[in-house]
DNA sequence: GAGTGGTCTAGACCACAGC
DNA sequence: CTGTGGTCTAGACCACTCA
């Protein structure tokens, strides 16, 4: 009795993916081409459809990149992003890692609008970018209502960066009193896309963050960070700085 | 001069996206099914293949759920998980959220045993589950060394859910010191898949625990959450319950 | 057995990067 | 320009669920 005796027989891609992942491991190196699609699909006898399956769930895992009129890489390993509980990533503190690029004045979605605890009206919205070695790994939306910055009037500054940095400044006078998040998986939007150069559609982890302090809800942040690049990390104080990516076993 | 003259032309895939996302947020019910895809495609006007690779990426944002011989229904919004910060998450606490199915030693890959401290030593390895609502939402493999279960000797229990008791037990005596956590994405393999209901290969939120008592690591688990039905929360102490989807804008 | 989504094929053309 | 990955087609068959 040989061992499971007709299983369901695997797909062609789901092989595809078991070979080439071992390849990955063994036979290449970061950074290196792998040959084009055209090419592996005639080597593995199958057509380019069934070969690109395996590559987007290659891809899904951080092993692979693939960019359009370039070719096939392999991945380095993913790079982790502390998120959680350090409190330097406060908005305006010291030692934010975010960069703001833009500031306006707009009425939040939905969804915000019910965490802020403000209804239809406008309120700050920052946008802005966190790089790691030089290349973007998140876009951010922050909303900041009128009420976190009362040393802010309307019409301070004009608008964009010189408003940003305003705001922050206001917000880092703030007394943090502790954070909500939530992690889910999401899509990049077109605008996330072009941001954290990737096509639209990319897999992203969408973190929404609620800033408390004085007792309410100070600021929202919702964050869109590469999937494909990052790892989250919630650090114990600094601590959790070596947590190494865990291989999926299939 | 009107807007955005001859920007690219919008894949029909993206297109279709919208078009049925906002069919879905107006005209259906969550849980309602839909036309099956050969139907939907001629609908349309595109081939099935197109068809689909607009339902995957809804899919993938949690609004649509198919399944293999039924049909795609209208997904309920996403259940959200608590995975930080609270005490109760402990292994072995009180109201640890997990069911233990197994328990085995073994050798754990060399990821974990970096983060354990171990070498090639085998560990206890836990396979445990968590339901939400009856439905499986995470499974989880937790390596426990046996420097931090000093009160069971190896052969204690014979194995299986008994073991994975007496384990747990043991893991609750200990004081917890804090916790690491790192989230990245990652695809089910065959037998998490199977254990969530999914196929292989559906997208899953890996998320990475290292839990810190006496000085060093008690115990690290490798959990695989359904990144389609799930977002994971981080509440500063419980606060954070209400937390709300946010949709992508494109 | 009928109907669903999942896999697979063998083509085609398009958009983009880089020379 | 050439070569890459991205999109798209019109079929086919398979695996699964349920009546």
């Amino acid at each position: 009795m040989g061992t499971r005796l007709h299983t369901v027989p695997e797909p062609k891609y789901r092989h595809l993916k078991t070979v080439i992942g071992e390849a990955l491991d063994h036979e290449f190196t970061v950074g290196e081409v792998l040959p084009n699609e055209r090419e592996l699909a005639a080597r593995f006898g199958v057509a380019r459809a069934t070969l690109r399956q395996a590559l987007e769930q290659l891809e899904l895992e951080g092993r692979l990149q693939r960019r359009r009129g370039v070719g096939t890489t392999v991945a380095p390993p993913r790079v982790g992003v502390e998120v959680g509980s350090s409190r330097e990533n406060w908005p305006g503190a010291p030692c934010d890692p975010w960069q703001a690029r833009d500031a306006h004045r707009a009425v939040p979605p939905a969804a915000v609008a019910e965490l802020l605890g403000t209804g239809e009206e406008p309120v700050h919205v920052l946008t802005r970018v966190r790089l790691d070695e030089a290349l973007p790994v998140a876009t951010e939306l922050l909303y900041v209502p009128a009420a976190s910055v009362p040393g802010l009037s309307a019409i301070d500054a004009p608008g964009g960066t010189a408003r940003a940095r305003a705001v922050l400044r206001e917000l880092g006078h703030l007394d943090p009193e502790g954070e909500d998040r939530a992690v889910e998986l999401g899509s990049a939007g077109a605008e996330d896309a072009r941001r954290l150069d990737r096509l639209p559609g990319s897999p992203v982890l969408l973190v929404t963050t609620r800033f408390l302090a004085e007792g309410g809800t100070a600021a929202v942040s919702v964050a869109t960070y590469r999937a494909d690049t990052c790892r989250l990390t919630f650090g114990a104080d600094g601590a959790g700085v070596e947590i190494a990516p865990a291989r999926r076993a299939s």
